[in-house]
DNA sequence: CGTTGAGTTGAGCCGTCTCAATCCCGGTGG
DNA sequence: CCACCGGGATTGAGACGGCTCAACTCAACG
């Protein structure tokens, strides 16, 4: 979590207001008013005019992409702090809704061109975090090209642990569908590998069937790959 | 091909020369001296510094990550004028090698810091590029992530005919090996897929092993989803 | 409690992989 | 110009991981 966001850095405060008063639909674009979505609301869709980007204060966001025939890749989850939906054109390529209850704050942006060309506070920020986005796409083109089941669901549960940082118990916000979406698996296959993972010990499924507790941590990185 | 890249744009030639005389790295940095890479050659490697970013001039680039057991995943081919190797931290994620013989330059990097603080037109040009980047990601998850072979393959040519746009010809540059990993797939399913491919009148394999000529890119394009 | 829809488990299938044999382009030397 | 090689490319046969379809379980909620 080294996280530095646009929003928290006092610096880009002052150059997103910057930005936004010279922008036309500043006055759109009151700060701190984070709408809440409801679980599964869309915030953005496919192909929607881009006029805006997103960063998450609470819950967690999906921004996917779906294929004619139904079949759904999801992009990335979106926790608290994340930026998402960020174009480089002027439509939004995939769509994004609220996994679980969400607030969001939208962020009117003006041009990429008006962006960079702002104060350096800003222009940096949002570097780094198209940067951080390219990172973890990358990372998880590795994840859906080359691993199998087991190391997809071991490498996903241990980046959740990472990222919500609530020790040893993880709080999965997604159903298990958005799970097997996000790592080119299907339902039965992301439960499978689960039951299994249980019965090595490296993991607990409780009844509460949104929890999951790492038993062994150390073994599910060996699993990785 | 909108592809506004950093060198040939004028104003990000100003930036750039004006972010290298602030740079301590500027001496090493004589611009247009590109560097000719044998066939298989390495740029970087994953792990190594990441002092510079690179733009392809001539030749394809490769840039993929192995797993410890030899698994490996090719995250982009870059084609004359795309820029590669950018990093948020200090070191490569990926490594780089040329894709038969290239020809690239290296960009001395300042921090990103400076990148993006240094005059609007360079900061824009490598966020756009950064964007082009992810976009590009994105779309391959899907890919990756949704897609059979025969619709991998199917993506792959018509996106390989787009970009070096030679017609209905194109000139594959990088071996079934490449394509296999860049597309999640063995090298037999490559071949077999475009065997088949070439039984459906959608495309021709000539004596030439790595020409395709696209026969039908209507068929084609139904094929990718 | 009764209902409901997400989650789990089972059985069989299929697309892709693995392993192995063969082909043939492209280069070399005669 | 031709014969010969080497290594990438192709093809074949069988194995297997993950998918499909279907039945069942059970936590959550009214």
């Amino acid at each position: 979590m080294q996280t530095a966001s646009i929003i928290e850095h006092p610096a880009a405060r002052a150059a997103i207001t910057g930005l936004l008063a010279r922008s036309p639909r500043a006055a759109m674009a009151p700060r701190n008013c984070g709408r809440r979505y409801e679980s599964g609301e869309e915030i953005f869709c496919e192909g929607d005019p881009a006029g805006a980007f997103y960063r998450v204060e609470s819950g967690v966001v999906r921004t996917s992409k779906l294929l004619n025939d139904g079949r759904r890749q999801i992009d990335a989850f979106h926790l608290a702090g994340d930026i998402f939906g960020m174009e480089r054109g002027w439509a939004h390529r995939f769509s994004a809704e609220a996994v679980g209850e969400a607030t969001v704050v939208a962020i009117q942006r003006a041009s990429l061109e008006d962006m960079a060309a702002s104060e350096g506070a800003l222009a940096q920020e949002v570097l780094a975090s198209t940067m951080r986005l390219l990172e973890r796409a990358q990372d998880h083109l590795v994840l859906l090209g080359r691993k199998t089941a087991m190391e997809k669901i071991a490498t996903f549960l241990l980046d959740m642990a990472e990222r919500s940082a609530a020790g040893d118990t993880v709080e999965l916000p997604m159903s298990r569908s958005d799970i097997a979406d996000h790592l080119g698996l299907t339902i039965e296959t992301v439960c499978r590998t689960l039951t299994e993972l249980q019965r090595r010990e490296a993991i607990k499924l409780p009844a509460r069937r949104r929890v999951i507790v790492l038993r062994n941590k150390a073994l599910l990185r060996r699993m990785t790959m």
